[in-house]
DNA sequence: CGATAATCGTTCGGGCCCAAATTATCGGCA
DNA sequence: TGCCGATAATTTGGGCCCGAACGATTATCG
């Protein structure tokens, strides 16, 4: 929403727009950033690291929390990636096309589903994740407001005040 | 991503699944959270604000950038709102839909599409940013780490290192 | 001028995304 | 034991999302 025009060019037309309304410009740039920062950042390292395993973002997220959680049930796979569980069944059932992890029916609990890798699902994620965390330390590598732990903290304040 | 459990619960379960491997775990930590961030401010907002009129956020977007800046291409609205032509098309064609806005060629080059908002989509931003403004603020005010300049900066130097 | 390259918006195919409805299972309680 | 509300995962339907391919238009340059 920031793109190609300074913010100020963007608040004084949103301010004629308005007629003088009062507005918050510095929450308008935080959320406005947010997204785009996001955005940027998922295409980035799509197009870098998981392009070449034919991963989506969310792919790679699922993938990544079966990793280090297996065997792990569905609902908590949604909830440690943040997306509902209706996205997560479709995500499953391509992964688990393709030979990435397998789906269980628990013993003790009949309603409950465990997720785990397979060992193909292994041998991707160890060769993959060392490249990805490369890229990830590349990009936030150009943060020089603050450190990267005070920029963690700013948007787990964000996330505590919507969840 | 780092979801119910502690970062530390996480960062050891990654250590071992990885044998020791250097891994840079305050960047892992930015990415992660700039995902449930967004995710989570993008569902608060559509739920608390956008559902009454029942806009998605790339809809709300779109409205939005064509309402500051119109008449405006179709490729400007697209680099202005951060997601592809091919994204576009089908929103502007539901939008259209509901009579917010219309497209029309320009006369002075064959290629360009002009959007411009109807009235009632001129209406509908004229009373639902105020809200949206609203909500950003109050989500925003829950930055306790630095001021919100500051976070709006951390998240461009994201954005400029991957654009 | 005419051929060729570049640019713009759309369409297509496959995948993600969510709320609501559905199916199956579990737990409690008379 | 038999019902009944709660819980888990999936399916359904509508919409967003992107890269690649496409048709139309414009710009370039010999």
């Amino acid at each position: 929403m920031a793109g190609q025009h300074t913010l100020n060019e963007t608040e004084s037309e949103v301010a004629s727009r308005l007629g003088g309304l009062k507005l918050d410009f510095e929450a308008m740039a935080v959320t406005s950033n947010l997204f785009r920062a996001a955005n940027s950042v998922r295409n980035h390292l799509e197009r870098t690291v998981l392009a070449k395993s034919d991963l989506t973002w969310t792919a790679f997220v699922v993938l990544w929390v079966v990793w280090i959680w297996e065997p792990i049930e569905t609902r908590g796979i949604a909830a440690e990636g943040g997306f509902s569980k209706a996205t997560l069944s479709g995500v499953l059932t391509t992964l688990e096309g393709r030979g990435f992890l397998t789906r269980e029916r628990s013993t003790s609990d009949g309603r409950l589903v465990l997720v785990s890798l397979t060992p193909a699902g292994r041998r991707l994620m160890k060769k993959l994740f060392p490249e990805f965390n490369a890229e990830e330390r590349n990009i936030t590598r150009h943060i020089t407001t603050g450190d990267l732990p005070q920029a963690a903290q700013i948007l787990r304040d964000l996330i505590s005040a919507t969840e």
